[in-house]
DNA sequence: TAGATCGTTTGTGTAAGACAAACCATTAAT
DNA sequence: ATTAATGGTTTGTCTTACACAAACGATCTA
């Protein structure tokens, strides 16, 4: 099953096509999410904390792969306007742990309703099912892929 | 066909995702594409005027959604590695017509052999298959729907 | 007690990119 | 023929996203 030689093309890039949509996308976000008073940046953030719960800011800029000062400010702009909470882990007090507040949840679900028009312009060309299946992959390579993925300390999962 | 009632979830916002895989993929594509004299921005217009063939700068300003004047630097910089040529177009001696050269073909393509290891490093939890999907759905995303395709002048396509 | 680690603050530098103004060459309108 | 509009170019200014470095307090670990 490891090969099938019938069809072999090279594999694609997508990276170019990616960003160009990601631009796209991001450009027209921004207007909308201004009134929100988000930026497409933190609108990543909260996604991720969404789906990934909360997590050591250590961890949160490995997942964004943000230098670590600059997710303090980013951070601290959520946390001014409720969205998220940080609060001193109980094992180890250094650290600590961020997660959404239900503000933050109800803004992230209020934004992403507002993306709805952005999106069906962007995505015009794609059937819903379509759409549904980029979400999918899309939320498959940003998933934690098993190695790698613990050993963050975060504990309270069980890995 | 048009409404099966079994499944009726409102359809997922895929602007966070993709803007967060995008930038993984950025980060890494830039220290990979350094040695080769380019930048990410530089993918993307190679690989448009590859995948939509020549086009005006107001065109191709249109299609990157940027800033007409940014253009003008970006074609700059590629023009001068000789990756493109600008050719005044014989219907309208005002406009130029953009367009790859064999250098720029080769250099995009070797660019994007050297990719093969950042794609393979973040696309790791998606199979072959699925990379293939993906790639697929981005570019049905990009390529002209159809309407607002047109209408830009550079005849010698039929629409 | 000493050293490492997490988060924070501040400050610096670079680059993308928006935007405006002025210009030339060309085309279109009158 | 004159005028106005358009495509491209240049220059210059401004904002923002970042990366990066240095120093600090609190905390954990040895």
């Amino acid at each position: 099953m490891t090969s099938l030689p019938v069809v072999n093309q090279p594999p694609h890039r997508c990276g170019a096509l990616l960003d160009h949509v990601g631009r796209r996308l991001r450009l027209r976000s921004e207007s909308v999410l201004a009134p929100l008073g988000l930026r497409p940046r933190h609108l990543i953030a909260l996604t991720v904390l969404r789906d990934q719960g909360g997590s050591s800011q250590q961890h949160l800029a490995k997942t964004l792969e943000m230098d670590g000062t600059n997710v303090v400010g980013l951070l601290n702009d959520l946390e001014a306007e409720k969205l998220i909470e940080r609060r001193r882990s109980p094992v180890d007090r250094r650290r600590h742990v961020v997660e959404l507040t239900d503000v933050g949840a109800k803004l992230l679900a209020k934004a992403e309703f507002a993306l709805a028009a952005v999106e069906d312009e962007v995505f015009r060309a794609l059937s819903d099912d379509q759409r549904e299946t980029l979400y999918t992959l899309l939320q498959q390579v940003t998933s934690r892929t098993g190695t790698e993925a613990c050993m963050e300390g975060v504990a309270s999962e069980p890995c």
